[in-house]
DNA sequence: CAGTATCCGCTACGATACTG
DNA sequence: CAGTATCGTAGCGGATACTG
């Protein structure tokens, strides 16, 4: 058992700001729920499988082809996290071939709920960020190519003048 | 200019699903844009500098000492994407000491408000976490315990057999 | 079937140094 | 002040092999 890695044992309480939303209190150096569940829900897999159990409850071999393209070890370890943070949990029924049962908790649901609005803003402006996207990289392009233009006309003029030609 | 990473410049466009909510289309293999934008709040240091513009515009070494902890290079690279994602915009004046102020885009405030959902139901739920965490860490140091304890009397009994002495 | 163990590459991030 | 360039490192995630 070697823990790898994963959230620490110590979770560094991050003290009960009741007075609502300072920024620098929830989201800081030291590690606060904020940031853990957050890198949760971002990391590669976690977020797919939430939506995956929220249908319905699946089986761990289930999740592996509903997913296509997780590796064995991914999946585990992405459940392991959920489960440990009470997110989803595993039943596992003792019969001859084993079988183990996902599928959300209530805390697990709730969450996804909240997801969904963030699922559904990046929907309606996702037309939004890909015109700022393209917009950004041509002014870049552009003002890369003048500046890079300038300094060829700045060198031809100092060929010129050491030549003597000017 | 060495590109770096970031995100590439063919999106990778994923099919309007109005077909409502469809998991396997927002969120699978292809970079969709829900992944990059999920991506880029939940990186380090985006959501911190989001909700410190939305009180009010900042310069970049007002951002660089509120955040405390974030590098030179990381905060640049933050605003960078957040600026090419529309989020952010950056407004130079031409002055003697050169100033820069950023700011929330509309869009960009939009996303705020989505955001604080997740961050309120992170602290509503902070406790609910920690608990299941706490329950998850004992119930697996228990049958670790037992597993072991287990083996050892194996081994004992084993000792006993091969020795004579059962 | 449902995992764990091991190895390993890639890149995100931090520290440092330099520039307009 | 507001950055970019360069280098070094840690940990996430993939491939593969093995177990109850």
């Amino acid at each position: 058992m070697t823990m790898e890695d994963g959230t620490s044992k110590s979770p560094g309480y991050c003290g009960d700001t009741d007075g609502d939303y300072d920024v620098l209190q929830w989201d800081t150096r030291e590690d606060c729920e904020v940031r853990q569940i957050l890198d949760r829900i971002a990391d590669k897999w976690s977020l797919l499988v939430i939506a995956l159990l929220d249908q319905r409850s699946l089986r761990f071999t289930e999740l592996r082809r509903a997913i296509d393209g997780i590796s064995q070890r991914m999946l585990a370890r992405t459940l392991r996290h959920l489960e440990r943070d009470g997110l989803v949990s595993r039943t596992v029924h003792p019969v001859v071939p084993p079988r183990v049962d996902y599928e959300l908790t209530p805390l697990g649901a709730s969450l996804h709920h909240t997801i969904r609005a963030l699922v559904t803003w990046t929907e309606q402006h996702q037309n939004d960020i890909a015109t700022a996207r393209s917009a950004y990289d041509v002014r870049v392009a552009v003002e890369q190519e003048t500046t890079e233009r300038e300094a060829a006309e700045r060198d031809a003029l100092a060929r010129d003048v050491l030549s003597g030609r000017r």
